[in-house]
DNA sequence: AAACATACTGAACAGTGTTCAGTAAAACAA
DNA sequence: TTGTTTTACTGAACACTGTTCAGTATGTTT
């Protein structure tokens, strides 16, 4: 079956030539910009055929979203190297808030807009988010071994850390920084010294 | 000059009427059901009428986001009554947190939509967040004077406090905390746990 | 009573996501 | 090779959206 076996192929390609052009004109525009008749122009076909491959403009955003975290997730590779669990957390981090500063708009579709989710409405588990959490609940345990983090729980600890991370970023992608610019507070700022606080905060824990 | 007096009060009415209607739409079926057409249709005019009142629908959005600060601070008003300092810095955030809850939409709009913010593009200040954010450094100032957070800059403080109550609270505006659905935790119990391990953190600060 | 000002409408514009009958080309069967 | 079926795609249509504006009707002033 070679020909059953080209259709499937093509299949796959002209879906990633719909998400390649989706992404250009996200990050470009924006996701309000990012129509499915601005996206179908880009690759000179009609709005129609996108819905022969992708249920709806959610599923479109939800395989970017995906990307984003297959990004985020390759970021986070080098941090195997470090070996000392605590610094390991530290690092991820670090990263993380790195990500969300340099890719705004892939953090915030990952992390804040509702398109990814409603797709997985039915679904009901949020397959990304899910497995990353678990990357951030093993190393919690591997700092719970060298003595950190005594009669914590695992899930609220995790979440505790997230959510402080989040809270930075979210503030960060949704113009919300402003509040110190009577201070002369850029968010760049912001976040580097407030995960440093959080840090300190981490370590007396 | 009691014509031009009627008139003015006529506008603001009118202005009320337009927003109480908005608010009813947008807590009932969420930002993007709440169309100017609908609006217009709940209280008897046409859509165009709504533009002799309000720039744009960021216009109406952004009043009503000034709605929710005002319901937010007016929450926050028993916590005078609280006299040491740390006791209602840490009432602060409970209140903070249970507003968001309790009133997940109007949080959404008051620190996540980009709407009010895009409204106050030219104005560049976000006079709401700014005067709320003063209550904190202030609250934290005066812990301070009492001892508490020795060394720690106001600003960057009140930004890692901040970030980290709206960090849990923007997750689970956006449906985030699905990412704890297989160990059958839910965003309530999260939340809780969540703020009271960041006391704990605090308190060790 | 005539002139002006204000308040409002309804249609129009340019866009959105989504659906679907119809068509042309490709694949298969005889 | 012919005829039949399957697949891929289009273009128009539907029901919306925010926004603008010429025209009208009502209220106010002279």
């Amino acid at each position: 079956m070679t020909i059953a076996a080209r259709k499937q192929r093509e299949k796959h390609e002209m879906r990633q030539l719909i998400l390649d052009a989706a992404r250009v004109i996200f990050l470009e525009k924006g996701f309000d910009q990012t129509s499915l008749r601005n996206i179908a122009e880009a690759i000179d076909y009609s709005a129609g055929t996108i819905y022969l491959y992708f249920k709806d403009k959610n599923d479109i955003f939800h395989s970017l979203h995906e990307e984003g975290f297959r990004i985020m997730l390759q970021k986070m590779q080098p941090l195997q190297f470090v070996t000392e669990p605590f610094e390991r957390l530290k690092a991820m981090g670090r990263v993380y808030m790195q990500f969300a500063y340099e890719n705004k708009d892939f953090y915030d579709l990952m992390f804040i807009m509702s398109a990814p989710i409603d797709h997985e409405k039915d679904h009901e588990k949020w397959e990304m988010g899910h497995s990353t959490l678990n990357q951030l609940k093993t190393l919690i345990r591997e700092c719970q071994q060298q003595g950190r983090f005594k009669g914590y729980d695992v899930e609220f600890l995790s979440f505790s850390i997230w959510s402080s991370m989040h809270g930075m970023c979210a503030l960060y992608c949704r113009e919300r920084c402003q509040a110190y610019h009577d201070v002369n507070l850029e968010a760049e700022e912001l976040m580097k010294k407030g995960y440093e606080y959080y840090v300190s905060m981490l370590e007396k824990l």
